[in-house]
DNA sequence: CATTAGCACTCGGAAAGAATGAGTGCTAAT
DNA sequence: ATTAGCACTCATTCTTTCCGAGTGCTAATG
């Protein structure tokens, strides 16, 4: 799509006063927001062609031009200036990042929570699915005469832990006994490789009259069942109704109803070898984000495998802004994950 | 208040269909709805007597009424009929309740789930509040040459854990000590008692170069904070807009806003010595909720201590069948947690 | 005295019409 | 190529009109 200079000028003073306004831009406004030396007349003209290139679009004879998806697109492309996120806003962003983030599934809360207040949509936070998972090492621990714990280790470093109750007394031998068990046969397997057969020999191999090993097993298989699945947190979504678009609310329910199903939301990626994703209107393909926008940022969680954190907007929305803060939103998680902590707020670089 | 056996009757009439329909309610629908034998006329007199009594009122004079907010306390105190849940129902409850509960923040997440799709109604699940947790029993694990796993187990016999990296190598032995260090100086003590002094002696007891006490004795404390507040989930937002009451986005994002912070939820309780609770419009005290309801229940989970789980909807409830299944649900949960199991479906019992 | 039939009256809501004005597209002039 | 000027369009807003469900009252009835 070629543009002149002056085209693309005026495409860029509409998508930013429309975002700004939420009103349909005429060439008087334009006028002003530009410091085009032209007059309205002639950005008249101007109008008439990008909207005849499908870059605008007209509510109706006699209003002005709002961005059409297309239009959306090239400037997310070619027009927008990359937000730098000022000092302030680093600053802001930190404080908000700075929480006691550990255990995953209170990272992945928290962040979709500070997601939606920095860009005032509905957020969500991904972590990666991992296909192949396997428990790395088991441990049991006896707490009374009748009951232990068991921690099992997973191989991307996660821990899980319950406590069991039994009708009788249990031996620290028996106990030991059972944990090389487990660590023997279980260990570096994946789900599937969980077999009856696997099972019911190991329990043999034990003598085991209490069930103490599938006790310890199906828990097992549940937090690998639980690893391998993405998990999916969404925040903010009564942000949702702040903006107009969604007063509708024909508009808003059925974008509420999407972002309140896990599995929909758990079906948004970025695509392989980008780090970002914006999706504009119809360029989504799911229904209920028809017409609105996606914006999308990967995050590193280590171990090659990536999550993805985002928000759901209109179309109608400062992608340069919100590209910013999720950006950074997801480099401080890669960070978190590599090392364990979050960025220091003094430190300073470009991605 | 009394009201005449006719009364009673037209008011229940006016409820149950209000409830049904959403629209205002006249003479000639509770002729047909109720099986009193007089005219509309008579009826428009006794309506005319209980809007008098503030029991119904009038959107304008020439609609039908509506209940007021204590007309629908008189149903709920008086007039509603226990709801019994159905075979079918029962079956529907239990099918949605097994699955699989264990971790605390887990059984919230679904219970509040399952309460807002079978009440149609945004829902929320509250742990209780335990103002005095102390950590019962410590436990590490050496995992690598230079890393172990710190069990913590409070006393409400939950479990956390937290995988620690180090520089340097650690040995057995070592490890034994901090354990022992740990259960005998730190076991029993809430999170006050964990002095800093205490921490310093501890440390220099060990002859801690590492951090190794401070490390797992601030992790400690984490859970110990974590554990002692209340949870908080909500679920179902989005059938909030389902209801024609909250068409009206005004009427609607309050209250979405209201939901959307944890705070407010969990300010909710049931008064002492009841197991249910109903507000009805302007008897909550919180704004937002001025002119919806608030359907709650306690459920048993041991120890003492009592959780809540509850709903939100307009006014016009059918309270009912909302009482009844939150009970249920609430009775379930206590089962959980007593048994550390779910009610088997086929069991069959009246409250 | 409670009940009822009958009827005038009220008032919200839907439908139709009129006024407003922002913004366009086109034409003719520069 | 640009611009001033002007007729035209069409959402929006404000009135006006109309409709009917439902009431409240009165007078008649058992």
């Amino acid at each position: 799509m070629d543009l002149t200079e002056r085209q693309k000028r005026i495409l860029r003073a509409v998508v930013e006063t429309y975002v700004q306004t939420a009103e349909p831009v005429g060439s008087k406004s334009i006028l002003a927001h530009s410091d085009l030396n032209v007059s309205s007349a002639t950005i008249r003209n101007e109008l008439a062609e990008l909207t005849a290139l499908g870059l605008l679009e007209q509510p109706h004879t006699s209003a002005g031009r709002v961005p059409a998806p297309k239009g959306y697109r090239f400037y997310v492309n070619a027009l927008m200036e990359e937000h730098r996120l000022s000092v302030q806003e680093t600053e802001r962003l930190n404080e908000a990042m700075h929480l006691k983030l550990r255990e995953l599934d209170r990272v992945m809360d928290e962040a979709g929570r500070i997601v939606s207040r920095l860009t005032q949509y509905p957020a969500f936070a991904l972590s990666a699915g991992k296909p192949r998972v396997t428990v790395k090492r088991f441990d049991v621990l006896l707490v009374e005469r009748a009951a232990f714990i068991a921690v099992v280790m997973t191989d991307n470093d996660h821990l899980s832990n319950r406590l069991f109750r039994l009708p009788q007394e249990l031996s620290r031998e028996q106990l030991q006994m059972l944990a090389s068990l487990l660590n023997g046969s279980f260990t570096g397997l994946t789900l599937e490789e969980f077999t009856p057969q696997l099972i019911r020999a190991a329990a043999q191999a034990l003598g085991d009259e209490m069930g103490l090993v599938s006790m310890v097993v199906s828990f097992a298989m549940e937090v690998l069942e639980e690893q391998r699945g993405r998990m999916v947190k969404t925040a903010g979504l009564d942000s949702l109704l702040a903006h107009p678009e969604y007063q509708d609310l024909s508009r808003a329910q059925p974008l509420m109803r999407y972002l309140a199903q896990a599995e929909n939301v758990g079906a948004l990626t970025v695509p392989e070898g980008q780090t970002t994703s914006v999706l504009i209107g119809p360029e989504n393909v799911h229904e209920a984000l028809k017409d609105s926008s996606v914006v999308l940022a990967t995050y590193d969680m280590g171990d090659n495998t990536k999550g993805v954190i985002g928000v759901v907007g209109p179309t109608r929305m400062d992608y340069a802004t919100v590209l910013a803060r999720l950006e950074y939103v997801a480099q401080s998680l890669s960070r978190l994950f590599e090392r364990g902590q979050l960025p220091d707020s003094t430190e300073k670089e470009d991605p």
